[in-house]
DNA sequence: ATAATTTGACCGGG
DNA sequence: CCCGGTCAAATTAT
């Protein structure tokens, strides 16, 4: 069903994708250290040239894949390049829109996000994440400390809007809340920017919270990826620390999957290219935020099956990028990471500890990973 | 008066 | 039949 990876290419790939690791912790040096900003930009266009190269590579990967896939993948959506990996998630899913065909398509996007929460009063259920919710349900769950609260959006019926989302205070750590939202929001996507709403309004200002994020692979891949837009845009403009991470519902948390060093058998790159599909669809859709893909990394190491962004900028006008998939992947200690915002874990080589003030960063606000993709696709 | 929340009933998938 | 998710009437808040 699937070839298997050109190894010379795979291992270009790894080099790109580390070499772009390692060019962000000297960039984060660089910033450390407030040294030119020369020495900055140059680094930064080092670093998207390498996830250019690695994301072409994939990109290209990928739509060979598509050339051989059966016929019934025209049906899908565009977006379904993703699918052709032989990642068993993807095909899984695509079987199962096969089998939905004749059905509604019923799976929404989903992902879940566990935010700490620091402040205790009360507002774990209702954190503010842009949208308006309306509660419509709440059940104890079985094995579970804590009851479901579930929410919808308010504007379900005047504007149709689908998403969900479910809140639960976690078991293990009762400052955290995991939030599971199921659907994307088709009722203020256009708003100018929702989110920042909570700024202008004066309300509340939170914490900074961090949040991890967990995309959960269901529903067409065009919803996973506005799915990961949502979480940015939501996120990005609400000075939540949001982590994220590309699992499989029917597998661990935390896969062994890995890009790594020992021979990407066929469907990891899948993956890759989801997180480039996401990467690319999300800076495309961000608006006023164009992000550069050196803030939407994909991680080199073991557990690569996620790509972290983080960011505080509401707060203290910080951006930060937070990326150690060991730590993560294991993560005993995520919550010390996750409280500890300039804590992160620095003795691995692929991880990256930026932290510094958006405003001395100098974004194109003209690029994004469409333009650099655009030339592959 | 209207909007939001609460909470037991109901429903459907497994 | 159990359980998670949703509905909807009653209640509470704005």
């Amino acid at each position: 069903m699937e070839k298997a990876v050109n190894p010379s290419e795979q291992k270009t790939l790894i080099i790109e994708l580390t070499q772009g690791q390692e060019m962000a912790n000297e960039l984060k040096k660089q910033l450390d250290s407030f040294t030119s900003s020369d020495t900055c930009e140059a680094l930064v266009q080092n670093i998207l040239s390498t996830y250019d190269k690695a994301l072409s590579m994939l990109t290209w990967r990928a739509e060979k894949g598509h050339e051989t896939l059966s016929p019934q993948s025209d049906s899908l959506a565009d977006n379904s390049i993703i699918s052709e990996g032989s990642n068993g998630l993807f095909i899984k899913d695509q079987l199962q829109c096969q089998k939905d065909v004749t059905k509604k398509r019923k799976t929404l996007p989903k992902w879940t996000e566990q935010v700490r929460v620091c402040y205790g009063n009360g507002h774990e259920g209702s954190l503010d994440d842009g949208y308006s919710w309306r509660k419509y349900g709440q059940k104890d769950i079985l094995g579970a400390n804590y009851p479901r609260a579930y929410y919808r959006c308010t504007h379900r019926n005047s504007r149709g809007c689908l998403a969900t989302k479910q809140v639960q205070k976690s078991d293990m750590d009762p400052s955290m809340v995991e939030i599971t939202y199921k659907g994307r929001h088709s009722c203020c996507n256009q708003a100018a920017n929702p989110p920042s709403k909570i700024i202008s309004d004066g309300k509340e200002m939170p914490k900074p919270k961090k949040a991890r994020l967990i995309l959960l692979e269901e529903g067409e891949e065009e919803n996973k990826q506005r799915t990961a837009q949502e979480m940015m845009q939501q996120h990005l403009g609400q000075g939540l620390k949001v982590e994220t991470e590309i699992l499989k519902t029917d597998e661990e948390i935390f896969p062994s999957f890995s890009l790594s060093y020992t021979g990407v058998d066929q469907s990891e790159n899948l993956e890759s290219q989801f997180l480039s599909d996401v990467m690319r669809e999300s800076a495309d859709a961000m608006g006023g935020y164009c992000y550069s893909p050196a803030f939407l990394s994909p991680a080199s190491s073991e557990s690569n099956n996620y790509f972290s962004i983080s960011s505080s900028c509401q707060m203290d006008n910080n951006f930060g990028y937070i990326t150690d998939p060991q730590t993560l992947s294991k993560s005993n200690d995520f919550t010390d990471m996750i409280s500890t915002p300039t804590s992160v874990i620095t003795d691995s080589p692929f991880c990256c500890d930026l932290d510094f003030p958006i405003d001395q960063v100098d974004f194109d606000p003209c690029f994004s990973l469409d333009d650099a993709l655009a030339y592959f696709s």
